[in-house]
DNA sequence: TTATTTTAATTGAACGATCAATTAATAAAA
DNA sequence: TTTTATTAATTGATCGTTCAATTAAAATAA
């Protein structure tokens, strides 16, 4: 039973942040909408602050499970075919839930002020950013690569704030990630032909 | 006395807000940070909504006179000029006040939950994409103007998303300033010449 | 099988802390 | 004195947490 009230209760917490943002969401909005007692959150997760590092640990590995599937799905891939997947993983979450995106943005803000939120923010900035670099690795010189993958990241994540910020929809979020695409098409033409 | 006690409390909003985050930030930690009493909050500003949304306003007239004020100073700028004056005047609060960034990305990631907020971003992300459009529609058609445009914004929101979040150094700052400076002389390079 | 006991899961009321806002009192300036 | 500026105390609402009580499920004994 355990790990189906964590789950539900991680769902609500998604829900909840989404529509009235981190800041309004108290354990009676998350509870209300698990069609559950307040006190289940502080007996699976000690507390709230317990719930919601979980909810951004659960986004987090799904992003991670999301994009290692990808990889196994097809052997063999060019460094070019990688990072476009990076791309794609990325502009994922979307696709799935909408609340997702909002949620993302609030974490965020919250990681500069909460040590544990800073922690898991900067593994998944890490990732992504080594994820890059280890395709753009194959097509160009190292210091390329590590700039390429500086400058993807961001585009990536400024791109994404964007979208976010004013709510666009799916089409917009579609072409962001189609923007993200072209311009590692650009990095490789301007690094990798040297 | 009027203006110059908003201007304290807006200060000491800018300051606990840095410090604490705008979910911990409470009319007592504004308060104390400018040595008044919190019932000072809601004479001058009617409420803790109200300081906060005049944090904001502060914040984005003082990023737009601050580019009005390098634009006025040298006359007959170049577009490519102008274009680099945009990115120096976005990368600009951090070497006034280490507490402006943090503050900004609290307040985005709330405007998705407050329309007052959410109308006040709107307006900035407009005016820095319409800027940058403008002066890259001298340099090349205008359906390409508006991509680098768009790209231009999100880069620059998205390098500096990532070094707030990172607790980015001055010297990051100063980087991702340069990044940007490159990327729209590639932007041109790529084009430009048509 | 039936009755009894034990365990696990869940509730919701009570508590203390803290919030934003208001009020009445006080101080300063005109 | 009258007006303006400011404080300090107070209000009611709401927060997260705790915990005794309740329910449901499982295990054991008869």
């Amino acid at each position: 039973m355990e790990p189906v009230r964590r789950q539900q209760l991680i769902d609500a917490t998604l829900s909840s942040v989404a529509e009235l943002g981190l800041h309004a969401t108290t354990i009676n909005s998350i509870s209300k909408r698990a069609g559950m007692s307040s006190g289940i959150i502080s007996h699976y997760f000690g507390g709230k602050q317990g719930l919601i590092e979980a909810t951004v640990r659960f986004l987090l590995s799904e992003l991670k499970s999301n994009l290692l599937l990808k990889m196994a799905q097809s052997d063999s891939l060019s460094p070019v075919q990688r990072l476009k997947l990076i791309v794609e993983s990325n502009f994922a979450p979307i696709q799935q839930q909408q609340d997702s995106t909002r949620t993302w943005l609030n974490f965020w803000a919250q990681s500069m002020h909460d040590p544990e939120l800073f922690r898991l923010q900067k593994v998944n900035s890490t990732r992504l950013r080594s994820n890059l670099q280890a395709s753009f690795s194959k097509l160009m010189p190292r210091k390329d690569a590590k700039q390429a993958a500086e400058l993807t990241a961001a585009m990536i994540d400024g791109l994404w704030l964007r979208c976010v910020l004013n709510r666009g929809s799916q089409a917009d979020f579609s072409h962001a990630e189609q923007l993200s695409k072209q311009y590692i098409d650009t990095l490789i033409a301007q690094f990798g032909e040297q």
